[in-house]
DNA sequence: CATGAATGAGTGTTCATTCAT
DNA sequence: GATGAATGAACACTCATTCAT
């Protein structure tokens, strides 16, 4: 639960963090031993545990490198273009591009939140509160341009493109007809511009709008 | 004369369901224990193995219930209209709505699907490809009435779409701001017509449709 | 531990000691599950409670069994002849056919003695002091007959003999090769005139021999 | 310098299979908890747990030593001499000795063979295989010297002998009248020369007899 | 600095036995 | 008289963690 890593030796971390991703990403956190964890990192428990003073640490430790491994992945992507909207293009594509291929951090972070032991909950919320603030961000600056439709609660807005590509990892498998980046360009399209042919549109729609997503009521 | 009060078999499995499912989905299938299932369930550990061979079966019963709960809460929900369109809505609602209030089960199902073993993941996942058969049923239905763009590749639109609707079960909480039915439908009109203004759809969307949404080759 | 069982319906007595004698026999008392006891007779454990108050009631009552029936076999199997010595000979058949084919609740008696639990173990000895009392009368007889060599320690000679009959019971296959009855008349042989020397011999015992020791057919 | 008084491995793996053979040899395998074998042990389920992998391995390990032992002890009784008829007393003596003072593994092998897993019993059958090949290398060398009777089969006389040696162990306790080693003389006397007929006997023979044969002092 | 043998609390599961029906 | 659902103590075994070296 401490932060027990001493500095030097960083490899042998870094060779912890991997392992540890990877087989709680195949079989979740509590289904994983320590003593497999050690295995993959080429050592034994007793050298894991003089790294990283707990299971619950190397959790922790994954979860914090998920969130700064999102951040800096997007950050790079959306570094392309300085127009909003394509900006969040770009950084879905980056987003799932780590989810899928580059790291199990942000898988864990994402799935095994429930696996958190209470004291370290806070901590790891507050960073991944992080990403989402900075999501938040480039959500504003897309609506900021005037091209969005009006009336759309961020929070939602947010919850339902993240959720949307988060759960492409609980599906996807490489080399099985599209890249994790054809995945997100065709979802920015679903997010962007609708399922339903234009033409459908209800006149009436903008009016469902009001009454639907404006927040109706804190609890 | 004799068939009240009687805590009869299946009220004993169902019980042991209903805690079952309340505990996987708050700790997680590995961290919860038989005991704590037990007694949650108000009986000791042999008695929980008497109707359930092992931890595994209590997962495959709630999972394989989880997809019939899902599959009757939506037949349910949709009879009330034979427009395709509207079905989708109203399915989208009872899906959340079940995922959300209803029962652990459904969340289970899709949330602790690396617990299932080996043995007994093949037939969970044909349930559950009859769950994503029946979503898939209602969007080809909506599609057919050619209000929906062309173009739209299904098994990727369903993916999208749960995965959007699924994913407010890691994040909504009881008695807060808005009622699953409320984000349901406000995920429908997302869903339906996207989230930017018309008026600043590019004229050449479509190609780029065309481009993203057909299968794209590989094996 | 105490004897639970009714009157009527023997039959279903029978048939546990039946069952009970094949499966300790196999697996040895200790690794015998009642459920596996009661399903191999056809009913549930709860039934076999009725009939014998324990598991141990079991055993007990098959043991008794096992020595009644090599009693009576060996009883039955001498009555041929009223030369002692020709009764040793018939006695070691009719005791390792009743081992070997017969019924398995001897070789539980000498097999799974250690089984017994602490108070049973005295009622069972005396019963299994019988049979050897029994043997031990068949082997003065044929002493006094002036036949056999002197200053032979009785005990150590049926220890001797009953040996190395009961230890066929541990590598006998039935069907392969020689029959109980030939493997018991060999040994008679053995015994009596022991495996060196044949100079010695009394004329005819050579032309036994020539019968019963030459493998004798099958396979 | 440091290679005394440390609780080596190996010292640890002893006690576990001295405790284990002990407690098999008085109550039987399945009938011994791991839980007892640790304690007499000193040590705790666990720690009994990193030695051997299972109950079973403790089973395996003990019988194989079981097999080493009785062909080691054997190997040093016989090295006396080269006369082969009296390196069979010699080696009946060594085996009962084993059996009956020196170690619970051979006692162990012969007698809960049945408790061996499935995967395991063709291993130490194997192992058995040898040492009984070991009797019958020596056995045929004593019929080469012509002294023997011809027309005796090989494996059914081994039988013999052995089951006669062996039974001793479920009789035979310390401190009651005669040592093992006069038991396996006297029955060496049995076996070569019978119990009957002593007017055949070589005359050198009888005053053996008057000295194996004769009780040799009550307890 | 790093190890790996050892630990003991806790796991999923078994099973002889009970008892309401 | 006979059943079978229910029990709970006990089982073999696991595993995060410790600590002497």
């Amino acid at each position: 639960m401490t932060n027990a890593q001493v500095p030097s030796s960083e490899a042998a971390d870094e060779r912890i963090l991997v392992a540890a991703g990877k087989l709680f990403r195949e079989k979740g956190f509590a289904a994983t031993t320590v003593r497999e964890i050690a295995q993959a990192a080429s050592m034994l428990p007793g050298s894991l545990h003089y790294r990283y003073a707990s299971k619950d640490d190397v959790l922790v430790a994954l979860m914090e490198r998920g969130v700064r491994r999102a951040i800096a992945a997007v950050t790079k992507g959306i570094a392309a273009t300085r127009d909003p909207v394509e900006r969040l293009k770009l950084g879905l594509r980056a987003h799932l591009e780590l989810l899928c291929q580059g790291d199990d951090s942000l898988y864990v972070l994402l799935y095994d939140f429930r696996s958190l032991p209470e004291g370290a909950r806070e901590g790891v919320e507050r960073s991944r509160g992080r990403y989402e603030a900075f999501w938040d961000g480039m959500l504003y600056e897309a609506w900021g341009t005037g091209r969005s439709r009006s009336a759309l609660d961020l929070d939602l807005v947010r919850q339902f493109g993240m959720g949307a590509i988060n759960w492409v990892a609980t599906w996807y498998r490489p080399g099985s007809g599209r890249t994790p980046a054809q995945i997100a360009d065709a979802f920015w399209t679903y997010l962007a511009f609708g399922l339903m042919g234009e033409a459908s549109r209800p006149a009436d729609v903008e009016s469902q709008f009001q009454e639907l997503l404006t927040k109706s009521g804190e609890e």
